[in-house]
DNA sequence: TTTAAACTGTACTGAATTAGTACTGTATTT
DNA sequence: AAATACAGTACTAATTCAGTACAGTTTAAA
C-alpha cells in the first residue's frame, strides 16, 4: 500500500509528543491519555523505540520514558527502522536478497536501490523536532520561533 | 510495511521491459513469458495501466499493449498511482482526510504532508527509461549511452 | 514492609489487504 | 470460421495488521 503501517503512525506521534518535552520522563499512561491512544497499543510502541534505542526507560513508580537524545537528533528514519520491517527497501529486492524469484534477469534492482536512497534520505533529513508547525503566538526572537520552511529543507544529506 | 505492493512491483518490470522497445505491440503472454510471471497477473497489471493511460491496447491477434507516450515521460510515480491505492500518502492523514480519529490536536499531519512531497518527487523523477542499467558495451557516443550517474539527478523538480 | 505504579515479554484474535487465478465475454485478424 | 488477445468480474488462500490481554518484574513512596 505504500504506507507506513499505524504503529510507525504513533511512532512519530509519540516521539514528536516527547520531543516537546524533552528532559521530562512520561509513563506510558500519560502518553495514551495525551494522544488518545490505547495504553497497551502505546505500550507496544515505546518498547520497541526502547529496543533501538531511541527512548530509555524507568520502572517503578514515577517511572516512564525519556528521549535517549535530543529531538534534533532522532529522524523520522529511525522510527521507521525501529517500527517497520527491517531492513528499509521500497521493493522485496531492495530490501532483503535472495526472495525474488525473479532475480534472475531483473534488469530494475539497480534503479529501485536508487530510489530506495533518496526516500530513506528524506526520511533521515526531518527529526522528531521539526514535525510540528511553528507555535502560531511564538515571538519570533525566541529559540522556539526557529522553524523549517518548507521541503528543500527537508532533503539534506546527513553523510 | 513501506513497501509497495507485488502488482506495483509487477508494474515497474513490465513497464521497463516495454520501455526498451517503445514502438513495439508486445502481447500480455509474450511479457509474461520474457518476465516469469502469470498470464493473469500480467493482464491485470496492464489492465490497470490501461485505465490510466498509461498503455494503450490493441484487441485481437497480433494484438497486444504498446507505451501509450515515450518511456522517458512515464514516471515511477505515474506506476504507482495505477497500481497503490489513491490518493499518494505515506500516512492515513496525509493521504486522504477524515478518516483519521485522531484529527483533532494531531500536530504532525503538517510534518507527513512534507515529507510525502519529498518521497513523491522522488518517484516523478525516475522514468520507466532509467531504470535499467546502462548497456555494458554500448558505444559511449550513442544515445543509449546517456546514463544518469547517482541519486543527485533522482531529485529534480518537475513542476 | 507493603502497596501501587509502571515497565517487560509473549501470545492471541479478528479485520483488512494482498496475491494469484479462474471464468465468461468481446474484438480483430487470418 | 477459428484462433488470438484483450475486458471485466469474482473468488480463495495467504499474509499482515491492529489492538488487546495477561502474567511477571522493578521501583518508589507510604
Amino acid at each position: 500500500m505504500l504506507r507506513i503501517s499505524k504503529l510507525t503512525d504513533y511512532g512519530t506521534l509519540i516521539a514528536t509528543h516527547m520531543a516537546a518535552t524533552p528532559t521530562q520522563v512520561v509513563s506510558a499512561t500519560e502518553l495514551a491519555d495525551a494522544l488518545g491512544l490505547g495504553l497497551a497499543t502505546v505500550s507496544k510502541v515505546l518498547k520497541a523505540l526502547g529496543r533501538h534505542g531511541l527512548v530509555v526507560s524507568q520502572r517503578g513508580t514515577r517511572g516512564g520514558y525519556l528521549l535517549s537524545r535530543p529531538p534534533e537528533r532522532i529522524s523520522i528514519a529511525d522510527i521507521v527502522d525501529a517500527l517497520e520491517e527491517q531492513p528499509f527497501g521500497l521493493t522485496e529486492c531492495s530490501a532483503g536478497s535472495g526472495t525474488c524469484t525473479l532475480e534472475t534477469g531483473c534488469r530494475i534492482r539497480d534503479g529501485w536501490l536508487r530510489i530506495n536512497t533518496v526516500v530513506r534520505e528524506a526520511l533521515q533529513g526531518v527529526s522528531i523536532a521539526e514535525m510540528t508547525p511553528p507555535p502560531r503566538f511564538a515571538d519570533a526572537t525566541s529559540p522556539a520561533g526557529r522553524r523549517v520552511r518548507g521541503p528543500s529543507r527537508l532533503v539534506r544529506h546527513p553523510g
